[in-house]
DNA sequence: CCAACCTTTCGTCACTTTCG
DNA sequence: CGAAAGTGACGAAAGGTTGG
């Protein structure tokens, strides 16, 4: 069965009809009816080897846009690091904006209110407001707060200057962030997170793995989505050339048969 | 109506490429 | 050279389609 998927996955990329998902579909069903999961995964690792990639999507349609003048270029996303996103101004009168290690924004407001703002989206869903549950001392453990990310379910932590340690506690559909109180103040403005010198406890270092990991997966995540809505883009791309090219073929069909009829006219 | 099949979308892993 | 970003492959899940 195997060379069946050879067959399948030796196909170039390009070559492939990205809307149909049936390939992936009789991949799995080929993968789930082999009974030996380990000769599955060294053959997997073998294809991989031989597998030669291309250039990326963004790299290539950038080099098409340059020899073509009607394609656009992919940008760069620049906004995240230029300064606050504009759907912070929005908001009500921050004391405080933080930006987290995965690009999220965070700002706390004088009457307790926190915003998360994803700057990678597309502003509709980039903010998020939360309301603090205690308003005035906080209690001896962690005041919780949560709101309806749409994205971002990975783990995060980001100091909060002056009194408190933003956590975020819980994965899933609907993380919970905590305020806690830190160990040691830290200045102003200051972002990070727990480095694993300052750690103790093998709980700790757990603790401290699985938010590293849970940062990559979401990070990967969201790369992921870029990557797949900058292989739809690329696509369009280059279906619009495709109907450009034709559209130049059939007249430089018909300009021949023009010139055709004007170099060897007809002698009836 | 429903089971089987198809299509699309998404998360994750493993690996490559890019960047500082 | 190491970290971060990018991407192909894979599997799962959800929704759509179709034939009985």
């Amino acid at each position: 069965m195997w060379w069946h998927q050879h067959n399948l996955c030796f196909r170039h990329p390009i070559e492939e009809d990205y809307s149909s998902g049936d390939l992936d579909k009789k991949v799995a069903t080929i993968a789930e009816t082999d009974d030996s999961a380990e000769s599955e995964v060294i053959d997997s690792h073998k294809r991989r080897e031989i597998l030669s990639r291309r250039p990326s999507y963004r790299k290539i349609l950038n080099e098409l846009s340059s020899d073509v003048p009607g394609i656009p270029k992919i940008e760069e996303e620049k906004s995240e690091e230029e300064g606050t996103p504009p759907n912070i101004a929005t908001m009500a009168v921050p004391t405080s904006i933080y930006q987290t290690s995965t690009g999220q924004y965070i700002a706390i407001a004088q009457g307790g209110a926190i915003q998360i703002s994803n700057p990678g989206s597309d502003g509709v869903q980039g903010l998020q407001a939360l309301t603090m549950t205690n308003s005035g001392a906080p209690p001896p453990g962690a005041t919780i707060v949560q709101y309806a990310a749409q994205s971002a379910d990975g783990t995060q932590q980001f100091f909060v200057p002056g009194s408190q340690v933003v956590v975020q506690a819980a994965t899933g559909d609907m993380p919970t962030y905590q305020i806690r109180a830190p160990t040691t103040a830290l200045p102003q403005g200051v972002v990070m997170a727990a480095s694993p010198g300052s750690l103790h406890s093998p709980q700790q270092l757990a603790e401290e793995a699985t938010r590293k990991r849970e940062l990559r997966l979401m990070k990967n995540r969201e790369a992921a989505k870029e990557c797949r809505r900058r292989k739809k883009e690329y696509v369009k791309c280059l279906e619009s050339r495709v109907a450009v090219l034709e559209v130049q073929n059939k007249k430089l069909i018909e300009e021949l048969e023009t010139l055709k009829d004007i170099c060897s006219p007809k002698t009836d």
